[in-house]
RNA sequence: GGCGGCGUGGCCAAGUGGUAAGGCAAAGGACUGCAAAUCCUUUAUUCCCCGGUUCAAAUCCGGGCGCCGCCUCCA
């Protein structure tokens, strides 16, 4: 079965050809390393993560690289404000970056190259467009001269006079055009420098990309992502940079993500709307985020609130609690039983689970609907729970496993998962679980000697203070409402 | 102003020509001492509005309304 991506560039679905059969080149921009990140960063890393795997789970050799822009201006600011030097900064920002990264179970790219570490390539690819007449040098800047190079807008389907004419943008006197942008830039005193022909400087902002990207993948290479922020003015610089240097086709596919908002606008630093990964964490276990942020088509927009988060985490305990079933049938022993149409479902639903899921993903990585379809197969198990046999389950189960590994939620053992999520819950709580055990104690006595007014009574106060009990077979549970 | 996108039940969200997935919430039933959990059933004759194309449109075309994004650092 094809896979079919959405590519900017060409503003349609395409079938996904590797330019190597079997083998994938992918770069996603990574971060700026100046500040925490937010919610916005999580979803391109999470989406972008979530297609790595599956291109994987369907046998492809992926190269994912992803970078880090550890020179900026922004950093430097940022130094300057704090009093330190910029690597400091970078290299704090670098490692939160990381930090929030693993606790969102990312997995590591392949490579995840520096800007201050490929000044050489930089510089270097800076001269080659000089010598081909793509750039120009203005005192100790660089810059790059868009009228030279035809496709430039390309990517986000404009053309030059309309840009100038919403042009909010100071005029560098120094530039032939008001659009050109530098490659290059000379360091002012007491800024953080690079020697290179042009004097002391350091990278424009674009650059870096086009360079490493280059490095690591090659000149023309498959998949490049990020969120569409980016695609005016960052790739579409990457682009320019690229082919006007190397003459070929830079990339095949441009994947961007949409963004998360708030209230319907745009979760972002300038407009001091966002949430840091870190807040969300301490109220969200890191599997309801992901969940929650899969749960949508990767390109749409995605409303953040808290209602949302609530809901993915209910979802979520769903999808878990059938999970946990399975595998207390499967410690039980679960032997054989008889043939049921309940055991029927369950096989042909568990059998096809895998075609269904595929379908969804080679579709543009649609995780909102494969997302749909393991909902579909828990109906089935939880249906089926008492009737399945031990062979059945167990294949339910693998099927499950194999989805988890690719989407990174439903990843952990049900039970821990559970544990997790009863545990936080119950840190808000003002009752210690000795208490509601022993609360717990309390009613199942009183419901011995038939005592329910006394039992019900433990219940609704429980109930008032959020705990909802579950009768079972093995006795009483509680969770946190 | 230019360019791009979106508008599906109370909420979230799939579906891009063949007669509306799924989740949350709600209601009824089974179960239960009563509940909860779980299971079953129900909840959009209709997809922002108005025209058009078609045997057939949420899906295509035209117009309108509303919302959002990019055009400035931004995932």
């Amino acid at each position: 079965m094809p896979l079919r991506v959405y590519n900017t560039l060409s503003g349609s679905k395409e079938e996904f050809v590797p330019i190597n059969p079997g083998k994938v080149g992918m770069y996603v921009c990574g971060v700026t390393v100046y500040d925490d990140c937010h919610i916005g960063h999580a979803r391109a890393n999470i989406v972008f993560d979530m297609i790595y795997r599956y291109l994987r789970a369907k046998g492809l050799e992926v190269t994912y690289v992803r970078n880090y822009t550890d020179i900026d201006d922004k950093i430097i600011s940022r130094a300057n404000r704090d009093g330190v030097s910029y690597q400091v900064i970078s290299e704090r920002y670098i490692a939160e970056f990381d930090r929030d990264m693993a606790r969102l179970m990312l997995l590591l790219p392949t490579f995840q190259p520096k800007a201050t570490e490929h000044i050489q390539e930089i510089i270097a690819l800076v001269e080659r467009l000089i010598a081909k007449g793509f750039a120009y040098q203005s005192d100790a800047d660089v810059f790059f001269c868009v009228e030279k190079f035809d496709d430039y807008l390309r990517l986000s389907k404009r053309n030059l006079e309309d840009m100038q004419a919403g042009a909010r943008i100071e005029v560098d006197e120094r530039k032939r055009h008001p659009m050109d942008f530098a490659l290059w830039k000379g360091a002012k005193p007491g800024e953080p420098y690079w020697e290179s022909p042009w004097g002391q400087g350091r990278p424009g902002w674009h650059i870096e990309c086009s360079a490493m990207s280059m490095k690591f993948l090659g000149e023309t290479f498959d998949i490049h992502g990020g969120g569409k922020d980016l695609i005016f003015p960052h790739h579409e610089n990457e682009i320019a940079q690229a082919e006007a240097a190397t003459g070929k086709p830079f990339v095949k596919y441009w994947l961007h993500n949409g963004f998360v908002n708030i209230n319907a606008e745009k979760m972002s630093k300038s407009l001091g709307n966002f949430f840091t990964i870190k807040q969300v964490l301490e109220r969200y276990d890191a599997e309801v985020l992901r969940f929650f942020l899969l749960s949508s088509h990767y390109r749409s927009p995605i409303d953040f609130s808290d209602q949302n988060l609530k809901d993915a985490e209910l979802g979520l305990e769903r999808i878990y609690k059938a999970l946990a079933g399975v595998d207390e049938r499967l410690a039980a022993g679960a032997g054989d039983q008889p043939p049921s149409a309940e055991e029927a479902e369950l096989a042909e639903k568990g059998k096809g689970i895998a075609a269904r899921f595929a379908e969804a993903m080679d579709d543009d990585f649609n995780t909102a609907l494969a997302l749909g379809h393991l909902f579909d197969l828990v109906r089935s198990i939880n249906k089926a729970l008492p009737f399945a046999s031990a062979d059945l389950l167990a294949l339910v189960k693998r099927e499950v496993e194999a989805i988890a590994g690719v989407l990174g939620v439903c990843d952990s053992v049900p039970a821990s998962f559970l544990q997790r999520i009863k545990e936080r819950k119950t840190s808000e709580m003002e009752i210690s679980a000795e208490e509601i055990e022993q609360l717990i104690a309390e009613r199942a006595e009183a419901r011995k000697a038939k005592n329910f007014k006394r039992s019900d009574e433990i219940r609704d106060d429980l109930l008032a203070r959020n705990i909802v009990l579950l009768d079972g077979p093995q006795g009483t549970s509680w969770k946190v409402k």
